[in-house]
DNA sequence: GATGAATGAGTGTTCATTCAT
DNA sequence: GATGAATGAACACTCATTCAT
């Protein structure tokens, strides 16, 4: 198996050029930019508590303090602006936890970074689960990019991780998408679901062992500052 | 960490049998009976093919061959039926694992054959992947629900493997959440995106040789009559 | 003005032969009596809690432990169940209306006595108040006939005494109708709104007073014991 | 007996104003004010017709001209437009009726013009009465608030006449409901149920007799030009 | 750049009623 | 005499979307 056959296996993503509606490629003012980043926040927040379909344009609309039309000034739709912000919520998860990994002096202390990352991430934007979690059928080439792009980064680290023999894995593809759902599951069961919106240290600590022993590596030690919640200002380790 | 911090964090499960409209305590007669199981094999193929939000009662009437009033009959609403529709997947499915699981004379051999189960069963039944995992917000008892009593049967086969000296593991339940989530993300990646309907051999194989890594045992030898698939008549593994 | 401009204005109540569905003529057994009593009260009860509209014959076929289609083995529908039971209350009504104010000495001493009936009346068949103010449009007929008879006997009562001299008043038909006016909007205003279920004392008192007044007699001393309620056995007052 | 237990016995009135839907604070352009005014007309004339509950909101919007989804743009629903409409043939009712009576030179000549005013106001608006005798489920705040504040001024008006020793009556608050409850029945009975829309000059002549006794002053004489009825153009009485 | 107004197809649900058993 | 099962039209209400101003 040469990890060939398990790469992207459909979407073909059309791109949609010149969707109806949308700001498409025509220049923003300095007015036009505020009122299209109120829409995207009022969207994270009423997807978050909402989920896609319960959400609506009136709400997001109403939650901007903006009429309905204006928003069609911005974006095509409902499925437009949720594209938007789980691309967005997408890159910049991915930014976090590559520049919190990339801090590791070890591939199982980068893994530990870069699930502490995960974890602080989602956290802050719960909207990233409820969404991601029900995007099967509201956009299923946002989802599987969403999975797929997660997947990419991982995949690239544990491959060089295991040419230079620190890691002892079997194929990276797979290795790469059993520990983005550990850190799923974890971050669902524990965050999401949990009342402290932290995953308890305990937790936190096991499921680095699970991915240790994944990656064929000795489990770091327990470290009590490494659980992972909304990151405070000032919160400094490395 | 004794597991004890873990389990059943919320869940208050507020009181819904004996719900209003529905069933209720009525018992069916034999065609009442039949129009039922109509119903709910027509919501199963409806909410796979649609999703939970665009499934309407009129789609699973009109796909049960019955009239919209008939629906109310037999369930208190959209919700009612979709909750009994996974209680019921959910009961098969682990029946479904737990019986292939029993005929492995090594643990490893049990999740390999429970893994099986698992593969066959929901390429069988997409609805539960598609449909789960949107039922955040549609549900979120069931949801939990779901995940809880799947978790808790793996929970049990470990630690009793565990004490018998046969796997070497930390936290069952963190354990088991892992592997559930491996299951659930392999099989959503490489049977709902694919277009075989089924997990390649090479990465069923592949996904073995993580859960023998995160069971502490060694991995099962590459067997290719293994990979999921629906099953088929005559279809004979021992 | 001799009255008569003022009888019978309209309804013709063409009493609708051989209705479709319903008991109609057929001889009722036993069972089949007590079934159709069951039904009736259960009709008061629903009727009285929901009012017309949202009474339903499930609602009403369910306190009666039967099933649907019972109901349509002893009334055409809903209006005919409804017509019945107003029927059914105005003759009751009727009969304790006439039945109290004959025990009375004098003209004003019976108006005592039948308000007295009429307010106890109401308080225990609620139902009555709260359908018949609303049957407008579910069943003009009735409500009229319900109205008119009142009516009638009134008229009756008051002109004997007008002949008598006993009392001094105008046109019968207009002062009956008006005193079976006040004596509504009373019960109405104290009793179905009230939270004693009972025209307070002085209310009463005050009441006979404007009664007096219309029929140009001295008013009736305070009566501590006249307050209307439900009636208590054993309760004897001559 | 001071009228003092008299007074509101319980209308809690559950904050509703700032209902959710509808209107609420948003200002009206010209448009938006026209089509809202065409709507409460339609309502009315389907409610007259209809009754509160066979009115639906596809009669009104039919009878208005415009979509279904325009309704909701000004009213929350169907009981939030049936209570405005009270509230406003409530306002408009009173206006006319005191209007009329401040035009009198005695309480019983007063009372002769109210009495007119009314049974004119509601030959035209029959809505009025045929909506407001059934909304004890419709709409039970509205309907209390309705007679209570037709009372309230019936009341004042009493109150300060008998200081002046102008009437000789027993406790204004229970006179004020009883005479409210002449008119409505009077009304009901002669314009509702009559094939004239008018109160008969006889019935009209005898309905102020019996007002005139509960007041304790001298009738006054016939008028045949008195009775109520649609008004006419020119129609000049002074 | 933004808004107020309008649309109409769609939703889940309830209803009075019928009829074979 | 009674029931369980079925019907389909109707209901109040919400939605994403459009467009003239």
């Amino acid at each position: 198996m040469e990890g060939d056959p398990l790469t992207k296996p459909d979407s073909p993503q059309p791109a949609e050029p010149g969707s109806p509606g949308g700001t498409d490629g025509r220049a923003l003012g300095e007015k036009g930019a505020r009122t299209r980043r109120r829409l995207l926040e009022a969207a994270e927040q009423v997807f978050a508590d909402l989920g896609y379909h319960d959400a609506s344009i009136v709400k997001i609309t109403e939650a901007a303090g903006v009429s309905q039309g204006t928003f069609y000034l911005y974006f095509g739709g409902k499925q437009e602006i949720f594209d938007v912000l789980v691309e967005d919520l997408n890159t910049r998860l991915r930014h976090a936890m590559s520049d919190a990994s990339a801090k590791g002096n070890s591939r199982i202390e980068a893994e530990r970074l870069g699930f502490d990352a995960f974890f602080r991430f989602t956290a802050e934007h719960p909207a990233l689960y409820r969404v991601i979690r029900q995007a099967e059928f509201a956009s299923p080439r946002m989802l599987r990019l969403h999975y797929e792009r997660l997947a990419e980064g991982y995949v690239t680290g544990l491959r060089s991780a295991s040419d230079e023999g620190e890691i002892s894995i079997g194929d990276p593809v797979v290795t790469a998408w059993a520990l983005m759902a550990v850190g799923e599951m974890i971050g669902m069961r524990w965050i999401l679901w949990g009342d402290t919106r932290q995953v308890p240290p305990e937790v936190f600590h096991e499921a680095m062992g699970v991915v240790a022993r994944v990656l064929g590596v000795p489990a770091p030690p327990e470290d009590p500052d490494a659980a992972a919640g909304p990151s405070e200002p000032g919160d400094d380790r490395g």
